[in-house]
DNA sequence: AATAAATGTAAAATATAATTTACACAAAGA
DNA sequence: TCTTTGTGTAAATTATATTTTACATTTATT
């Protein structure tokens, strides 16, 4: 499973640490962390909150990136 | 909940049942009702899938419709 | 070097996605 | 009519996403 970079640096674009952006969405750091480092299977919602938070959309941060396994 | 028309009209293209769209992803047939009715939460492994097997995208999908409420 | 902030990770508990089984109804065909 | 296919829904169970608590490491700052 590969780690997730997009999010990663469209994070680090918005200069906010993992605790931001978890506090942001309502969920925990270390399922932030989860996320990035790639073994995790987050839900629709959970991804779109995330989303909207960077300024994203579902393509830029979690399309075909998985998909490498 | 709206309602997922997206992933019925795109399902609908296609020509595939619920159970067809089911089998091919490896859920029951419960599950893709679930999404398509709209008070659900599935997990972005399991959108992805569902897009592949309908040649589209996670924007085509689950963007933007789901965040009408 | 000491303190704090950000990160990586793990184990146990909780919330919820997904399965299984089941029943009902409408439409299409035999 | 009878059977089949597709759909909508529900209750109980299982699998897993997420939380909570916790500890270690790195990096920056004083």
């Amino acid at each position: 499973m590969g780690k997730n970079l997009k999010l990663k640096s469209a994070r680090a674009a918005k200069d906010m640490s993992q605790k931001d952006i978890a506090d942001a969405v309502g969920v925990t750091r270390q399922t932030i962390n989860a996320i990035e480092s790639g073994d995790y299977n987050p839900t629709i919602n959970l991804c779109i909150a995330i989303c909207k938070v960077l300024d994203k959309t579902l393509n830029d941060i979690f399309w075909e990136d998985d998909r490498n396994e």
